[in-house]
RNA sequence: GCGCCCUUAGCUCAGCCGGAUAGAGCGUCUGACUACGAAUCAGAAGGUCGCAGGUUCGAAUCCUGCAGGGCGCGCCA
């Protein structure tokens, strides 16, 4: 409709401008937009407003020579169109255009709000945790986040692939290994050294338990490099296990689990990826040795200094892997890139950018930095010490709170926002809980259809989707939706049409903006919207062409409100 | 010191491709269950949108500077 009306404005404008009643230059861009104030009608426009000053005339006077030109050319789709304001010119929309976002909705079912396809390939890379220790609740969030990303991207027309990250390589992980070795000595009753920069934390006891249950002190003669290397596949199996297992439990699955080890390893040609990449930004100009080091001049793009790619000692660093794995994304030809990082990792945001620009994909590369959680329980902070590995872990949090709570509020607030995160309020089952605010207004719904179809109200036999299915409303009777305007009844029906019309913008903007919290903001405003519907409308009346009405707009906020949810991998059940 | 993010109601936050009287939840105060789920709804009170400039017909929104808070600045990963 946005779109229609921008057309037909714009056509007016250039027509006003060929009979020469408006002087301009050049037609204006016309923006269209749905006003705060709904007693300003369904769509306003700015137009008269901006040509103003290059007309050399009042905005009123072009809105009324506008407006008059307006009311010919949307004569069925206008109900009225007037001028407020400053020079603003409102249009209201007829009411069967209004209503008729119902049978849009309930045809399209799913797929409603869904965008043309685009044929983009983006890769959303996200989570990407070090499998040396369970998942924090900081990983859970960026994990709702990017799988939340993933769906609205997909539903907005792109097409996604979601991947993790798997730092496999690296000294972290002899760190791991030889904290595991250590705890493995210790329940062998063998006196053992905790490494000073060992990971502290119990579930290191328990992966060095599984393996003293399985494999008896065989380990303790060996030396103490074999058994590391030993126990660090074990260890590592282990925790990857754990990291599939919780993220999978939570409704987060990835295409791609890519193992870092695989770029230091030699193809065919007995040359490493990350050789290869470093070649490339070599051919490029961009590298240079000093210090014994291979530096890479990320100034060039902006960095604040140069970055080594390649150490004194020969070996490479962690950049120069995460080169050679941003090379390895473009040659699987994605046309975006998205990687989603913790709030802790920003300072490397630019080096690699950088990177990126210098293997020949300026731009391709979108970093969203995701803030950290901050726990509470009823108010109080959640104390976790690194020192002593002592932590409340992504599982335990889900355990306690349940998969659509966590990522619902996760997901509530802007991603550049740190999120606090109240477990107490979160288990709550009140109003004071916006999941479950959103999450009532779909089971009442489907309590309505259950009472429609003559059943029981809790007659958990009743198919809900089948009962919908079968209300009956054509145009006839969707035009009794808000035909009392002025009174609750009317208001709230033409309130909760107009919210359901939106959802097609929200989706497109949370797209582009990436944040899926825009998606929770509309669901709890459609929830709200229903809510009043609810009191002011009874639905199952007696006459069925006003019940048939009622109950198809009730059953597509059903469908909207357990889309917008989806998008959010948040569940939308028939009853609680 | 440099870089990124944040600063809106008592609290937690939306609103930010510039628009009309700045919104929601919680908390406080009033009301509404003999009708489809009260996990709900209706109403009241509550704000110099951190500060100062600038751009504009118009700024919470864009630009600059300043202040306060968070995070990051390794030949670690």
């Amino acid at each position: 409709m946005r779109d229609t009306l921008t057309a037909v404005i714009t056509e007016t404008v250039e027509s006003l401008i060929a009979d020469g009643r408006l002087r301009l230059a050049s037609v204006p861009d016309v923006h269209v937009e749905r006003p705060r104030d709904p007693s300003h009608g369904d769509w306003s426009t700015n137009v008269a407003l901006v040509s103003a000053k290059s007309a050399g005339m009042v905005p009123r006077d072009i809105a009324a020579m506008l407006a008059a030109e307006l009311r010919q050319r949307l004569a069925g789709v206008a109900e009225a169109i007037e001028i407020a304001g400053p020079g603003f010119i409102n249009v209201r929309l007829a009411r069967d255009v209004v209503a008729d976002v119902v049978t849009r909705i309930r045809d399209e079912g799913d797929s409603f709000g869904a965008g043309e396809r685009t044929g983009k390939l983006v890769q959303v890379e996200f989570v990407s945790a070090n499998p040396v220790g369970p998942l924090h609740v900081g990983h859970g969030r960026w994990a709702a986040l990017g799988d939340s990303i993933a769906r609205i991207l997909e539903h907005a027309g792109d097409d996604v692939q979601r991947e993790f990250y798997v730092n496999d390589a690296g000294v972290q992980m002899d760190i791991f290994a030889a904290s595991v070795s250590a705890r493995y000595l210790e329940l062998c009753g063998v006196e053992a050294e905790f490494p000073e920069d060992g990971y502290r934390g119990t579930y290191i006891i328990d992966i060095a338990r599984e393996i003293f249950d399985a494999e008896g002190t065989c380990w303790i003669e060996a030396t103490a490099e074999n058994r590391e290397a030993h126990f660090k596949e074990q260890a590592y199996t282990a925790v990857l296990e754990h990291l599939k297992r919780v993220l999978s439990g939570m409704g987060v699955g990835f295409d791609v689990w890519f193992s870092e080890r695989t770029l230091h390893a030699a193809g065919a040609d007995g040359v490493t990826a990350i050789e290869r990449g470093i070649a490339r930004l070599r051919e490029a100009g961009y590298l240079y040795e000093q210090d014994g080091a291979l530096w890479f001049r990320s100034t060039d793009f902006g960095d604040d200094k140069d970055r080594v790619l390649k150490k004194a000692d020969g070996s490479y660093t962690y950049f120069a892997a995460d080169i050679a794995y941003h090379a390895d994304k473009y040659d699987r030809g994605f046309d975006l890139v998205i990687d989603i990082w913790g709030a802790d990792h920003h300072g490397y945001v630019k080096r690699m950018e950088a990177a990126v620009a210098a293997l020949g994909h300026p731009g391709k590369l979108e970093v969203i930095i995701g803030q950290l959680v901050n726990l509470f329980r009823n108010g109080e902070v959640v104390r976790m010490s690194k020192r002593t590995g002592e932590m409340v872990t992504f599982e335990d949090l889900l355990d306690e709170v349940g998969v659509d709570a966590a990522r619902y509020f996760f997901l509530r607030r802007s991603t550049d926002q740190p999120v606090d995160f109240d477990i107490a309020l979160a288990k709550e089952r009140s109003s004071e809980n916006p999941v479950y605010y959103v999450q009532y207004a779909h089971a009442r719904i489907c309590s309505i259809l259950r009472k429609a179809s003559g059943a029981d109200t809790a007659d958990e036999s009743v198919d809900v989707a089948a009962v919908a299915e079968g209300i009956a409303a054509g145009p006839a009777e969707l035009a009794l939706l808000g035909s009392e305007p002025g009174t609750l009844a009317g208001e709230a029906e033409l309130g909760l049409l107009r919210k359901l019309a939106e959802f097609p913008e929200v989706v497109a903007i949370a797209a582009r903006q990436r944040a899926p919290h825009k998606l929770a903001t509309y669901a709890e405003d459609l929830a709200a919207t229903f809510h009043g519907f609810y009191t002011h409308c009874q639905v199952v009346v007696d006459d069925p062409a006003l019940r048939n009405a009622r109950l198809a707009l009730a059953d597509a906020s059903r469908i909207v409100l357990a889309r917008a949810l989806g998008l959010l991998g948040v569940t939308a059940p028939e009853r609680m």
